[in-house]
DNA sequence: TATTGTTATACTCTATAACTATA
DNA sequence: TATAGTTATAGAGTATAACAATA
């Protein structure tokens, strides 16, 4: 089990993992200089919009999040700031309805020209209308892939605070 | 400024993130699983051994973490691990050498092999050795562009904490 | 009983600023 | 004066577990 990687693969993965730092890091940094938004909170904010209508927490942390306790600490976080509202859903008593507010929106569209600016300016600077299809269709397939494998969280029953 | 993104840049926009946030996920979780790492602590123990020498923390510094303090305090729960060993440099006093420990080495190999089998099952599985050279040629481009830009901060003097 | 969501809590990571010491 | 590194500190993010309410 586990031979080592192809060189090829090995730098594809280097270059892959560190892209991907560093677009995230710059996007990271542009939210919250311009937004005061984390990622998260912006993906929360795009999601409403996306969805174009009220969703539940459920359906928010769908993808967002890994906890459902970390989404209800951001949408505090968002409420607090009044770009979101929640209130009790109408349809099924134990869900909560979240609506993104006017100042929501506004502070999205504040922020996503410079958003769009940073991928633009770092991700597709150097790819052609074509290079950017191949790339789209590979990550496509690997994305869905990686999607569909069980989350492998059947760790070896191993320590866990600092093993040793 | 700012104009939308072309709707196969979008495609390829989402893709790329959702898999790298993925596979990210994923390492993380093998890491702290199987050898109480995380993967800041596991590029540091990565960097050394692929060195093959002791680095002063500058250098360990670069490209892995983005403040100074950050890698003092990573490398303070390495070595109070028995991990990493700090001894001051004879070359220049004012600066500080990290060496591996065996401890170390070992902790690395341990974690290793799983780590390869996460990102060989998420990433490369799906993949062709054509589609792996075609992906190492497209990534390694963006990230080399991406690492000349500026990092863009000179941000807007905006607001710091939570924008209104 | 299972599900939705919140709360309390604790831990990790990160960054800024002030500081020490060497160059 | 500039650089290497640490410390103190504070803030943000995330997760687990216990809980309340509803299905």
């Amino acid at each position: 089990m586990a031979e080592a990687l192809h060189p090829s693969q090995m730098r594809t993965y280097f270059a892959l993992t560190e892209a991907a730092s560093l677009l995230q890091y710059a996007v990271q940094q542009q939210l919250q200089a311009e937004g005061g938004l984390s990622y998260v909170q912006f993906e929360i904010l795009a999601k409403l919009v996306d969805a174009g209508r009220p969703l539940t927490m459920t359906e928010l942390a769908d993808g967002v999040v890994y906890s459902r306790s970390g989404l209800t600490h951001q949408a505090g976080v968002l409420q607090a700031d009044g770009l979101i509202a929640r209130a009790p859903s109408t349809a099924d008593q134990r869900a909560t309805v979240v609506t993104i507010t006017k100042a929501g929106r506004r502070r999205l569209e504040k922020v996503l020209p410079g958003h769009i600016d940073v991928v633009r300016g770092l991700l597709f600077e150097t790819l052609s209308a074509q290079d950017v299809r191949t790339l789209g269709n590979l990550m496509t397939r690997v994305r869905d892939h990686m999607r569909e494998q069980p989350p492998r969280s059947a760790a070896p029953r191993k320590s866990r605070g600092s093993a040793h």
